[in-house]
DNA sequence: GCCGTTTTCGGCCCGACTGTTTTCAGTCG
């Protein structure tokens, strides 16, 4: 069994054990110990061998058992039997809001509930508001979140999210009575996909600030409407938080609210090794127990709580969990790309293939964005839905995009390239004289997405091989919340793009984002180059290359590693140096 | 189940909110 499928057990076990009613504890250590694991970056088969699993932090001596077991033979009696002693419906019954493992427990064991139908019918009967622990309210709220059950569970692209979030961002500060205010939360991290929104206000009239929260137009429902606390439903599903504060609480609750969770814990324990006690409300002093303050030591800044413990400024994006609190105290944080450090964006369709706009119009559209070149990456003809481009045709566009050049009709140089698709085979879908004129080109799987692993990763090693082959587009073709990526065993991809000096993309398109931002920080340590490419089939698909950007700061990547930060010289020197 | 410069037991991040109680357990982030 893999590295994902023990971390999955790991995960399943902790859930089972809080059915179970199991020690809180215990239930952390699970998910903890999946957590290592998940994050681990060692080869997991390499560490068992050399007896060094036990070494790692948040795995004892049970889990380590546990997980070798679990990678030498697939099997684990203790999951086996964890997993028939609890019914199936018990775990679908944790998505309900209001409803924990305790409360589940108890609705089985002393109702006999075991699916979400019989909850709703027990619900119905009355039953459950008769339990001890539960009332009239607790059956209702049980059967609200049963019928919204889909709509409480969605999750949301960050774009989509950002889009909802800025209007009431932008109201919220235009109150004379907000000092500050930001939105925290996965949206203030740049994560991929956004559950909910979480707003945090400096107010010294909350109730104020609420009231006007609560009364928006784009505001369905109001989920509850305290004086510090407020959350409502927007039209289109989305939930939002608001908090209002103190200004001299506001950089503790920020941070507190902009997790994560596991960056919070991090940070929690590193107060508490310092004697202090940190959390939304402030710093207390950990001294003899009772009598503890408050202290705010005149944080006004998130800046100034990292520099308190003895660390450097973690930005929102970095803070995962995944070793940036040692990388800020060791001083090793990286230098992150930003938005104004790139200057052009290859990957891009016109009218040729399936695009909105002409070459002279995309032109166009990048220099208002202030770019220095435009790279053109039409499809070829095996994506014949797209209108993909034959041999002839590529010929013809090389042809339009070098008179467009030599016109001096735009301050954009524009390169000509192709995005070809990677055949089930792995060959590619032009001929190699073809692929020679263009100046670069993005290889991309289009068709026969459930080939095995095996064959799906041999056939994209085969592409990035190809002496024509300049980078690799989307490499899992995942599309965010509608389709998983494909079966690719992506280690070996980064491998040997970085022996071929093969650019892997982060396809900017908000409904990829792939490659994935988990995995750039080791492959780009290991000397993997990046490139931003937003895939745009328009004038405004160029602008998706701001969320490339979140994923590459994500990714923990620095503008050198980013081949569209380079001047106009560099990029082409990179295309020939490849040739 | 994990962990240790309070070390092999007894802690484990912390606080608000909700609904249920009448002092608190469970859930949530």
């Amino acid at each position: 069994m893999n590295k994902a499928d023990i971390v999955d057990v790991l995960e399943d076990i902790a859930v089972l054990l809080e059915l179970k009613g199991e020690n809180p504890f215990k239930i952390r250590a699970y998910s903890t110990g999946a957590r290592a694991l998940e994050t681990m970056e060692d080869d997991l088969g390499e560490l068992i061998e050399l007896g060094k699993l036990s070494g790692m932090r948040g795995i004892g001596s049970a889990l380590v058992e546990k997980i070798e077991t679990l990678y030498a033979t697939g099997e684990l009696a203790y999951y086996t039997e964890l997993h028939a002693s609890v019914a199936p419906g018990l775990i679908a019954m944790l998505e309900i809001p209001g409803l924990g493992g305790k409360k589940v427990k108890k609705l089985h064991d002393a109702l006999g509930v075991e699916s979400i139908d019989a909850l709703k019918a027990a619900c119905e009967s009355g039953e459950v508001e008769a339990l001890k622990g539960f009332g009239k309210k607790s059956a209702e709220k049980i059967l609200t979140g049963i019928a919204n059950r889909a709509a409480y569970a969605k999750r949301y692209h960050w774009w989509m999210a950002r889009e909802v979030a800025e209007p009431i961002l932008a109201g919220l500060r235009a109150l004379p009575q907000v000092e500050r205010a930001e939105v925290a939360g996965s949206l203030r991290r740049l994560r991929e996909t956004v559950g909910d929104l979480d707003f945090i206000v400096a107010s010294a009239d909350s109730q104020l600030v609420m009231d006007w929260f609560v009364t928006q137009p784009m505001v369905a429902e109001v989920t509850a409407h305290g004086v510090t606390k407020s959350s409502v439903r927007f039209e289109g599903g989305l939930q939002a938080d608001l908090r209002v504060v103190p200004a001299e609480q506001f950089a503790f609750a920020l941070h507190h609210f902009t997790g994560s969770k596991d960056h919070n814990v991090a940070m929690r324990q590193r107060a508490l090794a310092r004697g202090y006690s940190l959390s939304e409300w402030g710093l207390t002093e950990k001294v003899g127990g009772e009598g503890a303050k408050p202290v705010g030591h005149g944080i006004i800044s998130e800046k100034g709580l990292f520099e308190f413990l003895g660390l450097a400024e973690i930005l929102p994006e970095l803070r995962e969990g995944l070793g940036e609190l040692e990388a800020a105290e060791a001083g090793e944080l990286p230098t992150l790309v930003t938005r104004s450090d790139i200057r052009g964006v290859f990957h891009n369709h016109t009218t040729a293939s399936d695009g909105r706009g002409t070459i002279e119009e995309m032109a166009a559209a990048a220099e208002a964005l202030g770019w220095d070149y435009l790279g053109l990456a039409d499809h070829s003809k095996a994506s014949y839905q797209a209108n993909g481009l034959d041999e002839a045709r590529v010929l013809k566009q090389v042809a339009q995009i070098r008179a467009f050049n030599e016109s001096g009709a735009s301050p954009v140089h524009v390169f000509s390239g192709i995005e070809c698709d990677i055949l089930p085979d792995g060959s590619l879908d032009l001929e190699d004289r073809t692929l020679d004129a263009l100046d670069y080109a993005v290889m991309s799987v289009h068709s026969s997405f459930s080939q095995s692993e095996d064959e799906m990763t041999a056939r994209v090693i085969r592409a990035i091989e190809h002496p024509a082959t300049t980078m690799l587009g989307h490499p899992t073709g995942r599309i965010l919340l509608r389709r998983e990526p494909y079966k690719i065993d992506l280690q070996k991809v980064i491998d040997a793009a970085i022996a071929n000096q093969v650019i892997i993309e982060i396809n900017a398109n908000p409904r990829r984002l792939d490659m994935d931002w988990r995995l750039w920080r080791r492959a780009a340590e290991r000397g993997l180059m990046c490139s931003i490419n937003p895939d745009a089939h328009s004038t405004d698909g160029l602008s998706y290359f701001d969320a490339g950007v979140n994923i590459a700061r994500k990714g923990w990547l620095e503008k050198e590693q980013v081949l569209n930060s380079r001047d106009c010289a560099g990029v082409v020197r990179w295309f020939s140096e490849r040739k």
